[in-house]
Formats: C-alpha cells, structure tokens, sequence
DNA sequence: AATGTATACGACCGGTCGGTCTTTTTTAGT
DNA sequence: ACTAAAAAAGACCGACCGGTCGTATACATT
C-alpha cells in the first residue's frame, strides 16, 4: 500500500487506475494513453505501472475489460430491468445516450473510438475488441428475436439488420461530439431507433410518443 | 525533377504525393501518418517532403484539400448529374457507398478517421476539418430542402434531421470495416436511407425498389 | 565542355515514447 | 528499535517522431 491509500495492489485501486484509463482512452485513444500521462494524472511514477501489468498491451486489455464492466453496469443492466421486447430495446438505447450524453469529457464512446484506432491493425488488442462486438451484436440480436418472439415485431424482421441500425444510431450519438451540432446529434439518436420501432410495432402503446 | 520523374515539383506530382497521403491517412490517420512512411512510399527522402511543405501540419491541410477535391470529384459530382429532388439525394447516397466499397485499403472514410483524431484537438487542422463538415452539412440540408420545394418531401420535413441521418447512414458504412459482418454494413448503408426516403415521398416511382 | 543553380539526399538534432534497472523509501515482523 | 522485504521513484535506454542542415548530384544555359 502507499502513504495515502491512492493506488497500488488491492483490487479497488486497480480498478481506479482502469477507470482513469477509459476515460483518458476514451478522449485520445487507447494508443495516444501515454503511460507518463496516464501516471502523472494519477500522482503515481510511470513505472509503478508495470509493477501491475506487464507491458502497455496487458493494461490496454485490461482497459478494454473494464471498459466492458463499465458498459455491462450502466447499460446491459438497466435494460434487462425492462420488460422483454421493443420496450427492452428502447430502454437500452435510452441507456445508452444517457451514458453518453452524461460524459463530460470529449471522444465520444470508448469503444468507438478504439474500433477506429485497432481496426486495421492486427494483434491481441484487436482481438479482443473483435470479441466484444461480436457480443455485443449478438446480444442486439437476442434482443430483436425476443421482440419478433412475442409478436411486437413482424415475424419477417431482418434481425441482423434492425440490430444494426440499433448499435449504427448510438455509434453515431456518440462520435459526433464536437464538430456538428449537438441539438441535432441528439434528435437523431432519440429518434431514429424509437421511429423506426414505432413503423414495425404493431402495438403503438408499447413505446413512448414522438416522430421522426 | 528526379531521377526517374516521380515526383517532385509540378502540379501533377504534388497531387499524387497527396493522394497518397489521403490513402495512407484513411488507414492510419493524418497523426499516424508518419512522414518517414509516407517519404517511403513514395521512393524519396524525407526531407524532400519538406521542400514543398514548410511542416506536418501544412502537409495535413493540404491532405484535407486534396481529400476534399476527391470527394467533389467522385461524389458531388455524380450526385449533380441526377435530377433535383430525392433522385439526387439517392444518387448521393449510392455515390458514397460506391466510393468506399471499392477501396481496398482498411480503415473507411478518410474524414471519419481525422475527425476522431482531431474532435477534441484545437488547431488549424481541426478548423480545417470544421470546415469542411459545416459545408458537407449545409449541402445536404440544401438538397433537402430543394426535395421538400419539389413536393417530392412533405413540407414538414425536420430538414436538419433528415440531412444527418443521410450522412450518419454514410459514415456507419464507412467505419465498420473489419469488425462488423459487412454484408450487414452493407445492407444497412443501401436499404436505411432508400427506405426512408420511399417512406417519406409521396411518389414511389422516384425511386427504386427495395424495402427496409 | 564548363559553370551556375536548383534540388534531392543522408546525417543529425531535440523531444517523446514504451520499457528496464538501480536506488530509496516505506511497511511489517520480532 | 532494528532488520528484512516490498514497492514506489527516478534515472536511463533504444527506437521513432517531426524538423534542419550541409553536401553531392543532376540539370539548364552558354
């Protein structure tokens, strides 16, 4: 442990070191994290950071993971609190912008910005972000059949291709942080996927009021 | 002039060591793209680099431009040959994909990737990059509204919001490159602006079959 | 062919990066 | 209070970055 109880083992301070490094990562990229920056924002020394992850690419994993953990707690979570269907569906996304309309910091999504950063570059950190979009379309995807399921979508859904337009209209709230204007960002995001729902669900009553 | 006349000073020249800096840059981005590589590539030094533009930062400017000119040439341009209304706004759309389905090179929209880099980085180049998406903007509200003139839209029409979901289908396209099916990328680029246009103009013969 | 000039090149500079190593400080046990 | 173990700190390394400079070379003119 050190003097004031800031960092160092113990799984607490781990996950404070990751926390810092998602949201640095999440405004310059998961490769301009500079540990000497990364350290310096934490008070800590650049090499204290090897003592606990071997070399940059580890704590980039780790960074990813926890980047996970963090998506899981705020946003997988509140949405598996909704009911199964086009409901589940909208209070995920509704998780979603809130998460990103609550950031402080510029960049946008994490994840975002790290798919651009690692996309053509092959190696263990590609991978694993591979990994977790795969999840994460997957788990799009249950949710859609679930709908189609219960009778709240058609039964001729193209599955992979409302999945998709479900995760396109987030990814594009989230990238657009700075260059063009917000207001719109914002409407195009709420209402793309709640209009699109609406055009397909029988049942109006199911989803809030609002056009797109 | 060189030895073997690839390079050096003429108009023609200047504009392939640019072409080759916007490709290089689509991959790995205007910061990634090291001046060492890109002297590489070509077959020259790097300091000769520096005979036509005074620094980096002057050479990336002009990488936008030169990425801008081909944006114009391959993409407005097709897009002014079709007839106003939400023809031209379609022949746009399909400019787009076109343009970034036949690249071979990883890594998207050469302006996707900068505006990631630059989104929270003031300076020249993300003016520059400003810039050009006010422009690209105003242009797709423009085509809006004229469509909305026409009566091929409804007078209502939220034109601010119809013109980013246009381009934001476009980006979403161009991003996923390696990590999502891109046959579902596909897919979701062609079918969500066609269907929200057919499902927005009262004229169904403007546009072609398909549904979304 | 000789010469003057423009130009491309290799070597080099300061700075930052990820990563290592030695030293110093702090903690824990007796 | 003394010692041993653990860990944080800081100096340091090689590699790479953007950028500069002196030199060698190839061309154009006479």
């Amino acid at each position: 442990m050190t003097v004031d109880g800031r960092l160092a083992r113990g799984q607490r301070t781990r996950t404070a070191v990751l926390d810092a490094a998602v949201s640095l990562a999440s405004a310059n990229g998961l490769d301009g994290l500079s540990l000497g920056h990364l350290a310096e924002s934490l008070g800590v020394s650049k090499s204290g950071l090897f003592a606990h992850w071997r070399s940059k690419e580890e704590l980039q994993l780790a960074t990813i993971d926890r980047a996970v953990a963090q998506w899981q707690e705020q946003i997988i979570g509140p949405a598996l609190r909704a009911p199964r269907g086009v409901r589940r569906i909208h209070a995920l996304h509704e998780a979603r912008i809130d998460f990103y309309a609550g950031r402080v910091l510029p960049g946008g999504c994490f994840f975002a910005t790290t798919e651009f950063e690692f996309n053509a570059r092959p190696g263990a950190v590609r991978d694993r972000l591979a990994d977790v979009f795969a999840a994460w379309t997957r788990f799009l995807e249950r949710l859609v059949t679930e709908a189609v399921e219960l009778g709240e979508l058609p039964a001729g859904t193209d599955v992979a291709l409302l999945a998709y337009e479900i995760d396109a209209h987030g990814i594009a709230a989230a990238m657009r942080s700075r260059l063009l204007d917000p207001e719109v960002t914002y409407r195009h995001a709420r209402l793309g996927v709640l209009g699109r729902l609406r055009a397909l669900c029988p049942d109006p009553a199911l989803l809030p009021e609002g056009t797109s």
